[in-house]
DNA sequence: TTGTAAGCGTTATCAA
DNA sequence: TTGATAACGCTTACAA
């Protein structure tokens, strides 16, 4: 593998020179610059990241750090954060949390977007700095040098319960996710707001805690049939707990809707092709959108500290026009 | 950020002996070491990358590369690939195409694995040495350091197709990928085979070249209706294009399996929702082992060149039982 | 058992 | 317009 002074011997110049010429300094001849440029295509020569990046200090690459792999829609977000990416000097790298704390450091990557359960706060905090910015999706977190893009759960989850209400469902049951996420905190809230404003009684044993996949979600509907009295409407915090319920559900011989109304939210792909009621979350926009938030604090340009993304119910067959 | 030195001057000893600690040497008396090791973590000292890198001429890391976000597979493989990482010492690095060139270089990374079209075969040649090893998934290339692992994809399409003509089936339709790829090929070769054992003749009208997306299947549908004649049973090359052809009959009212069937490869998610004919690829699995190779190979071990995995049919109801 | 010093490939400063 | 040299943070002979 060729380095820089293979590529300075064989043009009969100073390596310091070749270093001018890859890094656009104008202090070299034409001449010796169009010479040098040949020699490092024949040559196949290409910067030593890791000199490069001990010498400057940063990389200009940036990070994704996820590590669920049931949810397909951070395809899309990494879909969405290479496009943009692609559209810039900047490199992507994408980890996952083992090794995301050894990725965040400067001479590593410049910056990092991250969508990840298992990452701590604590470690957000320690490492985002003045020349280290962060994007946290689906987290609040308040600091100077993080940004956060969250949905807004609370309004399309509330428009789908109050949907429900006036579709005339009155028994409810709810499966949420982790209790410390910010997602099933505001759609649970949500959820109990529309209930209290109908004077709705949520009895608390029709909570079910899961984790977002879709076992829990048989788990959870395998509960609920066992415990004797089945709610008319099962709101899911998201669509694979939701799939996992109706599968449960229709290998018991209920029927969704006629017998029980089940709604999602994330509209994935699974969603639309089983006719599941939810919420469509723009996942490429948002990805689009972190990487762009990202590499412009990088590059020292302020923006918002907090951004909302609006998302859609999307009515279909897994609910009854009316009960 | 705390640097070796700064450990170094808090322990009240020389550099070197702070790196001796690190890096496991037993040149260190018990009480310096864990005073060291006690120190590094109040400082939150962790090594420079760059400069390790640099130093060492390798990192540890290996490399996964892919740019395609439509097939939901991708995540099943990722998962398998960072379940065996996991279990080694080594990190996990993930990218798209326009940053797997620079990625793929001793200081950043110690080999690669990828499975991308874009990825041309004589980048994977360049960059295939002695302390670089490749792992290469659904393409086959000839080079002592790069490792192919391949479905075998001969089998399986025979036995789906022949299935189809045992069943009654005759007049067939097929949808294929990009010419050039590995999966192409030998899915269209082992169709081709079972015609001619069957003495079946297929027009070569009837055969479309789409992308694997789902929206290549929908055109092709499209165009196999808008030509007047349509297929007794539509053979496609992977899932997604089958569920883009399925969309386009439905929608102009023609039913599946009734008046047409319709067969896949992937067995995606959304394919066992649809309940579609296909073929299962277990996709975890040859992520896990394509790491496992990776790895072995980049500690030394030799193993061997090609790995086929074995892809099982799954008949649903796309097709019909009986013609 | 510990410390000194060289060197990995690059960039930046300053002198020629 | 060019080149010599120091420095980035680390590992590793080798010397103490």
């Amino acid at each position: 593998m060729a380095g820089i002074k293979d590529v300075a011997k064989a043009a009969g110049v100073s390596f310091s020179t070749v270093s001018n010429v890859l890094n656009g300094k104008k202090n070299v001849g034409e001449e010796t610059r169009s010479r040098i440029l040949k020699i490092c295509e024949e040559l196949e020569y290409y910067p030593n990241a890791a000199g490069r990046g001990l010498k400057r200090g940063n990389s200009n690459i940036i990070l994704f750090n996820f590590s669920d792999f049931d949810r397909t829609f951070y395809l899309k977000i990494i879909n969405g954060i290479n496009d943009y990416v692609n559209r810039t000097e900047f490199d992507l790298m994408i980890c996952t949390i083992k090794s995301c704390e050894k990725f965040m450091r400067n001479n590593m990557t410049s910056g990092c977007i991250t969508l990840d359960m298992g990452m701590k706060n604590e470690v957000l905090f320690k490492t985002a700095k003045e020349n280290y910015p962060i994007v946290v999706l689906d987290r609040v977190v308040e600091n100077p040098f993080i940004k956060c893009i969250v949905v807004n759960n609370y309004d399309p989850m509330k428009e789908l319960v109050q949907g429900l209400v006036d579709r005339g469902y009155r028994k409810f049951g709810f499966i949420g996710g982790p209790e410390q996420t910010n997602d099933t905190q505001e759609r649970y809230q949500a959820f109990l707001d529309v209930l209290v404003e109908n004077h709705i009684y949520f009895p608390s044993k029709n909570y079910f805690s899961g984790d977002y996949r879709e076992k829990s979600g048989f788990t959870a509907a395998t509960i609920f049939m066992l415990s004797g009295e089945l709610p008319e409407a099962l709101v899911c915090v998201n669509d694979n707990m939701a799939l996992g319920a109706i599968k449960a559900l229709s290998q018991n011989g209920i029927r969704v809707p006629e017998d029980i109304a089940v709604t999602g939210f994330d509209n994935s792909d699974l969603a639309e092709a089983m006719g599941l009621t939810t919420v469509d979350i723009p996942n490429y926009e948002r990805g689009y959108l972190a990487a762009q938030y990202l590499i412009e604090n990088i590059m020292g340009k302020r923006n918002v500290d907090l951004f909302k993304i609006s998302a859609q119910v999307r009515w279909r067959e897994t609910v009854s026009s009316k009960k």
